[in-house]
DNA sequence: AGTGTAAATATACAGTGTTTATATTTAGAT
DNA sequence: ATCTAAATATAAACACTGTATATTTACACT
């Protein structure tokens, strides 16, 4: 036997393989992840994978891609979740989404934000597309504040020009915003991003304070620094 | 030949193997890491390292700690700089010195606090004392503003009890401080890991701020929200 | 001098990603 | 209906990896 006939076939391959990999790093976490033991799952032969991925590499960019879109999917559901006028709850809503996702889905999370894949380094422009729309929740909501004239930066540092093409790419997926909104937003994205990080990797001592209280807390920092009132 | 007589063979062979791992850690990454290509550069065979260490893992512990180490020197070192009544200068100094030990270690920023190495889980008890020790450097800062009653946390979430075994370690190596102090400098190091650990993984758009500047910016925010004046 | 131990090698096993060649099924064109 | 070509899978092999086992040898101590 050669070639089993399309009877016995997996129909849609390629979507099988995404599935085997996640259920593997959901599992056994994205370290484990190996084209052999998708293979053996699928009973099929390693190589055959190749007709679909790349590489290895390509494999993981496609998870990637997937990841951002299901987070990317959480924030903007989160956000629409409360009235564009209350942008503070807004906020709140899209960081109390951050984190439950990340603590839903631990492995994507490190997946996107960590490097647990050995050698890998992620094709920048063919991820930015998704990283844009999912981080495009927060830099909306920031950007409204702009116009809205609610948004307190007082000698914030100046932003520097360059790398023109990846913001462009950037705006066609994010949406059009001041660089001045975009700018903020990481600032606040880094804040979130340092909780929840050290959350999921274990890494915060595991005496101190309650996760959850803390969490609010430096959500309410942030926005008390960020918004005028 | 079977076993090389002393004269040939490499003193403290021990160091040499760590050496060797930081030498390659450092030209091609945390993820090339390789008993067997360790074992080459030395002209040894891989199971010869067996002899200094468990397993792969022993040794990736070993070059943890020796990483905490040299970032706790740095860090020490930092807020022993300044005076100790200059407490804000103080919480400055060690914020800067934290982003530079990251930036000119990159990868041992990355063995520490990321997951680089596949399937490593650290052991915690054995590698808390070293971590203990160089996040001390700022616990011990904002214990002094504590005494000193200038730490300005109003509505702090309540610290929760249990873990004492860990905690008891903990204030063996970092010194004895109020759990307040530990909670604040916890969230302090959250937002600076934050913006290093994207930074440092290239995460960051690479359109926006100054980094340095950024980063400045982040830490008089931070100054201001918990220091009293 | 003899002996026991420690430290290295040699060998082997199971796993990994990937390449190459080969076979077969399938689809499309004559 | 038949021929051809592309698509899709396998089989085998290569160069790696960590690690276990058995063996050999150098050295230190009695």
């Amino acid at each position: 036997m050669v070639r089993p006939s399309k009877k016995q076939q997996i129909p849609n391959l390629q979507e099988a393989i995404k599935e085997t990999a996640w259920k593997q790093i959901t599992e056994t976490g994205t370290a484990a992840l190996s084209l052999r033991s998708i293979a053996r799952e699928l009973n099929i032969t390693a190589p055959a994978i190749y007709n679909y991925f790349a590489d290895r590499d390509a494999l993981v960019t496609a998870l990637i891609i997937d990841a951002y879109t299901s987070f990317g999917d959480s924030q903007i559901a989160a956000r629409d979740a409360i009235s564009a006028e209350k942008m503070d709850e807004r906020i709140y809503a899209v960081g109390i989404a951050y984190r439950q996702w990340a603590r839903t889905y631990p492995q994507r999370y490190q997946l996107i934000f960590g490097t647990p894949i050995p050698g890998y380094v992620g094709p920048f422009m063919e991820i930015l597309p998704s990283a844009a729309r999912s981080l495009g929740a927060l830099v909306s909501v920031i950007e409204d504040l702009r116009i809205a004239n609610k948004l307190k930066v007082d000698r914030y540092p100046n932003v520097q020009p360059g790398h023109e093409e990846e913001f462009d790419v950037w705006k066609s997926f994010a949406g059009n915003y001041d660089i001045l909104s975009l700018a903020v937003s990481m600032l606040i994205w880094s804040r979130v991003h340092g909780l929840v990080s050290l959350e999921i990797a274990n890494n915060m001592p595991p005496f101190g304070v309650n996760g959850d209280a803390l969490y609010m807390y430096e959500l309410e920092a942030t926005v008390n620094q960020f918004v005028k009132r």
